[in-house]
DNA sequence: GATGAATGAGCCTTCATTCAT
DNA sequence: GATGAATGAAGGCTCATTCAT
């Protein structure tokens, strides 16, 4: 039971690391102190085991955006702040990062499966914040018109684009924050 | 001699369709009508025949963005004509782009050694398209002022991804590119 | 304590139903409504509780043969009276005689270990109901001559042939029954 | 492809010596002088293997029956040759016997999966060659009136736990047969 | 008496690669 | 050039059993 937390944060920094299919499970339980059939004990499978992990990293991303959304001030800001956030997470916990972009999660992972149907939703949840902040902005007048689901979801693409480039080419997040910001504001603003 | 196309387009769908690592080269033979044995006698391994792929396949982008950035008449319809030219290739040539996104190939392949360094550099070429079209809009105008390579990185980013979510997720390839054409002209415009 | 009943039902069934190999002691445990070291902790090992199941079982068998036969008037009356008992355990509780069809029972238990030595000893005693059932019938003249030993083991192969023909095709049990009363008596009738 | 033969002898004394569950493939990989894979490499899986041999042996009973029969003069003296036919292939191939009795071949083999089927269509064949044998005697007057079907499915049942007896406990097959040919007389014969 | 988390040996299967033909 | 039988290391998973509580 107590064995629970050191496994995902072994699984978290190796699949961080080398990706899902590139870490055996014997790696995982070396790393965590445990027995190898203990994984499968707790998490059933070892894909099992990735889509918990991606849950709970998923849940965190959204909790931070939504802390840092909460005090925005009007739309535009808050879809400041959510790029703010997202870049934020991505800096101080990027090996978490790692996780999502190394596993295509979305494919490794049979959404269509019941359990896995909540990954989507917080996936959704963590889009739709970012949509709510632009039809806020519409409403108060601090974005332009324009469809808000088309808007947030070309403003995320960017933002898991970014991301990208910097796990995997090392690409400096300030940067790639700024020009986020500048094309953001460029795009929404009246 | 006359195998090689054949295997490189069952290796194409079937990397497209499920993943690298999901598609065992016994797969790609059958589907090649031809015997396991010569995809590695041709080859040398299953992972350098991905790195063959993908080299052709952004060799293609490339070639793409570079025919219809051509004719453009200054720098910032350039940049719209190399957006275009992305989404045209996420549209006509599909099975290639989810090649490129299915394998994280900067992840599977090695890029330190050398003889996929190529890969890199192409992939390289193709981003100094879009930063020498900012280059040449700022030289003429039609662009603001700005770091060149920043500005580049950070569109290349979005359409990335946007390749993804439509991928991934089966978005309009239609919107996003309408939106990437959107934010590119408002966050370059002068 | 309370809790061997319900183990032991446990595992008739799904020895039964799934066979002895196939059967996880967790399985066991989840449908008994105990925990999976409480089995091991009352029985020692999976092996032995096949054993003790076994052995519960042959020996009501035995008892069912006892009781069927002690109202035989002759010899050949008991020898019909010992499979009719036997085709009538074998329907109503055709659970119970399933475990002892596919288990193999005297494979698993090594009938040489020292706790097990009884399994045959019921096994042995139950034959030899049989067995002196045809001698009586021998001496009151209701039964030809021959050697009991032999002529009873080959009704014996006959009745547990025919368990399994009903076990694993389904064949109808009372057609069998007839059939075995018909050979019997032919074959054992001055 | 040379291999294949090895296999299936190793594979045919280590099931009847031990069992299908008991005996792990490397097991048999070890004995035929094989790599593990090679094994599912040329079966597909181990339980296809059991399914490969068990077919084997059963045709070979039914051929070696159907031998036996051919020369015989009536329907009873067919029924007879059947039933020595039958102890004839548990003595000189009790091996392969103990590979049908030993794994419940008809338990462990999904006979409602298509490659499957077939042993069983065999299995049926052999019956029938038994059943015709009395359908003969019937039309001969050999044999007298009765339901063929359920005399014949009695006097396998009878041979099949004949055979069980001998293999479990290693009782004299001659009494055995000798028995077997006696019942059958008595239970058959005008 | 009872629990259930934890164990780790064992097993089947996959699959890239080799090599004799 | 091409084949495909053969390999064997590697990996996910099962499961009887142990033991601290």
């Amino acid at each position: 039971m107590e064995k629970i937390t050191p496994i995902l944060n072994a699984a978290r920094d190796l699949f961080a690391e080398k990706g899902f299919e590139q870490t055996p499970i014997a790696d995982i339980a070396k790393k965590a102190g445990v027995a190898g059939g203990t994984i499968i004990y707790h998490f059933k499978s070892k894909e099992n085991l990735l889509f918990i992990l991606i849950r709970q990293i998923l849940y965190s991303l959204y909790r931070h955006a939504q802390d840092e959304i909460s005090t925005a001030t009007n739309g535009l800001n808050a879809v400041e702040s959510y790029i703010r956030a997202f870049f934020s997470f991505l800096d101080s916990r990027g090996s978490d990062f790692k996780v999502l972009l190394k596993t295509n999660p979305f494919e490794v992972i049979n959404l269509q499966e019941h359990p896995n149907a909540d990954v989507k939703l917080i996936f959704d949840r963590y889009l739709d914040l970012l949509v709510d902040a632009i039809k806020r902005g519409q409403a108060d007048g601090s974005i332009r018109d324009g469809q808000p689901a088309e808007l947030g979801k070309f403003i995320f693409a960017a933002l898991f684009g970014s991301a990208q480039l910097k796990v995997v080419f090392g690409d400096s997040s300030t940067n790639l924050r700024d020009s986020a910001l500048h094309f953001a504001r460029a795009g929404l603003k009246k």
